[in-house]
DNA sequence: CAGTGGTCTAGACCACGCT
DNA sequence: GCGTGGTCTAGACCACTGG
């Protein structure tokens, strides 16, 4: 019956060994000779095993030390309740900035940028625009203790934001730019995916193999039901726990 | 300054190739010999370019046929508003069909289980139970056109839910039974990660490779803030959408 | 039944970074 | 320097299945 290949055999058995806690977050595997003695087979039999275990996101490999057993603990972010406080109350920025240091990490942003480019296709059939319309993009890089963990972009149709701070180059703390223009938000509707990251994000999140990304876009509505607004962001699934509170 | 390896390049053109559409989903890629003869190089090192690609989640592998691109669509969970309908609506198991049969879907559901088991860690935690403490624990597949789409478990402490029917064996769509035992729910706290699926889970939802899998657990309290019940669904990333409205 | 992917071997050379 | 993983080759046998 049992005619599982080798190299899952030995996937499983450290596989096992990992789960069972008898290697520990940080431990060290065996190395690919030691493995491939060990079982009496070729390197790259012991080596796919362990790339079996990289696929699903549960070692690290480091140069010259081996492969190491994953730790995972993942920070929280509060994506309802506390995601738009009232009008005057701290802003979305800070709202992160606390929210994260409240859970004894250092909070930070990188590459902030705004561009005027054509909208990519979800975000165009979201906001009514079409590929050849103009939207504001305004990205960044979230990161806690050092560590790059959202990956943030919000889009704007041009005509709406045009000559707001909104479409300025810099940075901006205040929620209620849109309701100036005419387009208050009253709520919004997130949708939450997840998949593999693309080459890009890998680099930009600095993600290791086996680690999947949360995809989570947030849609501004106003009271009549037009998007003004969609936020993506890309979220590394080891790094982040997203919570929402509900009231029933 | 590019000693990027033959692998990833060749992997890279296929995923361009990809990503402009110019394999569609459902097309065939080039055969592992082909692709090996083409860049000239060993069988094995074309092979591992389209296996960074199955890591990756975009392609499907079939005997005899070779590899495909893959496509995702999802269908949509709403997770709040209609989750919890008021007392005499249709219960949660109802409001899955509707929504599943809404978006085009024949839902389904099979595998239910429960079990008298000692908690999980996370699950022991979140109810305040030890690891000799009993639990009780409700499991279920939901499946959409055939396909299982959720790995669902719902735990209750055994004290609490001794003599209802929660802890029969038997299915229920009553949402009002833990009420009755005297410990209302009336909010939840959602929490949602990303990883990559165990082997378990892997078969169970018939997983291919590179398919990640959200874990969203669902804390239900009491108004004092006693977690009462833990439900924990196991989500492929290709199969569904979450979904949150929230006012603002 | 031909051609696909699945598995495995035995060997080679390289880049890297601790010791 | 030496052992780690990273990459690549040339060849082999097998299981499966669509044409």
């Amino acid at each position: 019956m049992a005619k599982t290949p080798v190299t899952r055999k030995i996937a499983d058995e450290l596989r096992g060994r990992i789960k069972r806690g008898e290697l520990g977050p940080g431990a060290l595997l065996p190395s690919e000779p030691d493995l491939a003695d060990h079982h009496g087979v070729s390197r790259q039999t012991a080596r796919n095993a362990l790339q079996i275990l990289e696929g699903d996101g549960l070692v690290d490999v480091q140069r010259r030390r081996g492969r190491t057993v994953r730790s995972h603990q993942r920070l929280r972010w509060r994506l309802s309740d506390f995601e738009h406080p009232d009008s005057t109350g701290s802003s979305t920025a800070d709202a992160w900035d606390t929210d994260i240091a409240d859970q004894g990490a250092t909070p930070s942003s990188r590459d902030f940028d705004v561009q005027k480019i054509n909208p990519p296709p979800t975000v165009a059939t979201i906001l009514g625009l079409t590929s050849d319309d103009e939207c504001i993009c305004r990205g960044r890089v979230r990161s806690a203790d050092g560590r790059p963990v959202v990956l943030s972009h919000d889009y704007f149709d041009e005509r709406i934001v045009r000559g707001t701070e909104l479409a300025d180059e810099a940075d901006t703390q205040r929620e209620d730019i849109l309701k100036e223009a005419g387009y208050e938000q009253t709520y919004d509707v997130d949708h939450i995916t997840a998949r593999m990251p693309d080459p890009t994000e890998a680099r930009k999140l600095q993600l290791s193999t086996g680690t999947p990304v949360i995809e989570h876009l947030r849609v501004g509505y106003t009271p009549d039901g037009k998007a003004v607004r969609v936020s993506v962001h890309i979220v590394p699934g080891d790094a982040l726990t997203l919570e929402y509170v509900i009231a029933t």
